[in-house]
DNA sequence: CCCTGATGTTACCGAATTGTTACCTTGATG
DNA sequence: CATCAAGGTAACAATTCGGTAACATCAGGG
């Protein structure tokens, strides 16, 4: 969770300002008042992020940029600058910069990016749906249950998915065709509840008492995951 | 080198700029009007990056998103838009978004942000790749299994590259022709059958029960390396 | 022009999914 | 308590889907 974050900033108030709003959101911070001590930085503890203001003493951010690149490294660099000129913003970016935000900046806006950038180059471990001991995972196109694989028929797999979309609503029976097989097929009432049946016998701890997907007489039903 | 971008946006004229802009560059341009076309392609095409505008019929920018991110696709999304509150730009970026750009904007500067997002992802360190008893070799175009050179026709090699590149991954048989057919030859959904039956002979241990390429009935095919 | 290998198509088979029908259980209502 | 409607479920049947073999087509090379 706790990255490293480097700034490179030669005003000392916002250098400051910065750092304290990093470091609350619970990230290291390195903190450099000029480029060469910067680029130092850069190169000899590889932080997770770099934020780099571009008008800076002895050596500019362009520089930096450039040299960090030339490197090798690749952690995602966000230029912060008053120069709000295309050309400028075209060329940081053409340097190697990911980001160009011009100043004067919004904090919360400046943290969400940062963010945006971290949450990217960390490893996802497959987004996945959790309830009960289930986890569904959308891009395998898989369920788990207690760690152990459940086939799922692709009706199934399509019903469940649209339940877990929309989860904690009243779903109505029409609603439900509609979604799962379509407008244009015309299949009797009995079909979805087939269907449920056959889901709730894979995920329900007891398919007699459903805590998942229950009915609700005369509309249809509900997926309740629970917390 | 060419990348696939989809833009979704409803003003006819600003879609009609940037497709040309975009085009213009040298990449292949997707373009929807509406969110659920937006989503529909974003799901099947898988483009390298999404351009789009929140304020839009139907599925709002923010959904699209959202069902983007829940379904494990991880390419750039660049949100287009009115709206520069900060919270908008701090939900946006939060719920998967990359970057956030305030209208009125600047082509060019559009074009080196997202060009930006292309370069980063372009990164492709992976020159080999090694499941089961087989290497494949992406630089050389060869496959090795048990250290013998299993000669592989020129299709079979596409399709078990794309595969490799999406591991892990329920794909749909429109994606597959998509990657591996191209979207303007138009051949019979058995062509696929046919080609993963061969590869099959040659990569599984047991094409009987095969254990790299599983079949997911109604969808397609799913690659699985193991560990 | 013919041979060869790759690739696409057609046809058939077997298996699995899915819809339907029929019957049963449950719960609401008067 | 009787009745009725809605949902649960089992058994069966039909359909659909994918695997595969056999054949067709096409391109390239000699």
């Amino acid at each position: 969770m706790s990255a490293r974050i480097l700034i490179v900033e030669d005003e000392p108030a916002l250098l400051r300002g910065l750092k304290d709003t990093f470091a609350s959101k619970g990230y290291e911070v390195l903190t450099a008042p000029d480029g060469a001590t910067g680029l130092d930085l850069a190169l000899s503890r590889s932080p997770d992020l770099i934020l780099l203001d571009i008008m800076l003493p002895r050596v500019n951010g362009y520089e930096i940029c450039r040299a960090v690149r030339e490197r090798g490294l690749e952690m995602p660099i966000l230029m912060l600058t008053a120069k709000d000129r295309e050309e400028d913003i075209i060329l940081g970016l053409n340097l190697g910069a990911d980001d160009y935000i011009a100043k004067p900046f919004r904090l919360g806006e400046l943290v969400a990016r940062a963010n945006a950038f971290l949450r990217r180059s960390r490893t996802k471990p497959a987004a996945a749906f959790r309830f009960g001991d289930c986890e569904l995972d959308l891009a395998a196109h898989k369920l788990f249950r207690g760690g152990a694989e459940i086939e799922l028929t692709a009706k199934e797999f399509k019903l469940l998915e649209y339940f877990v979309s929309r989860r904690g609503c009243a779903l109505a029976r029409d609603a439900i065709l509609d979604a799962v097989w379509g407008n244009s097929v015309i299949v009797t009432p009995r079909s979805i509840d087939r269907c449920v049946a056959t889901l709730r016998a894979k995920i329900e701890p007891d398919p007699r008492e459903p805590v998942y997907i229950q009915t609700i007489r005369d509309i249809g039903y509900r997926f309740e995951p629970g917390e």
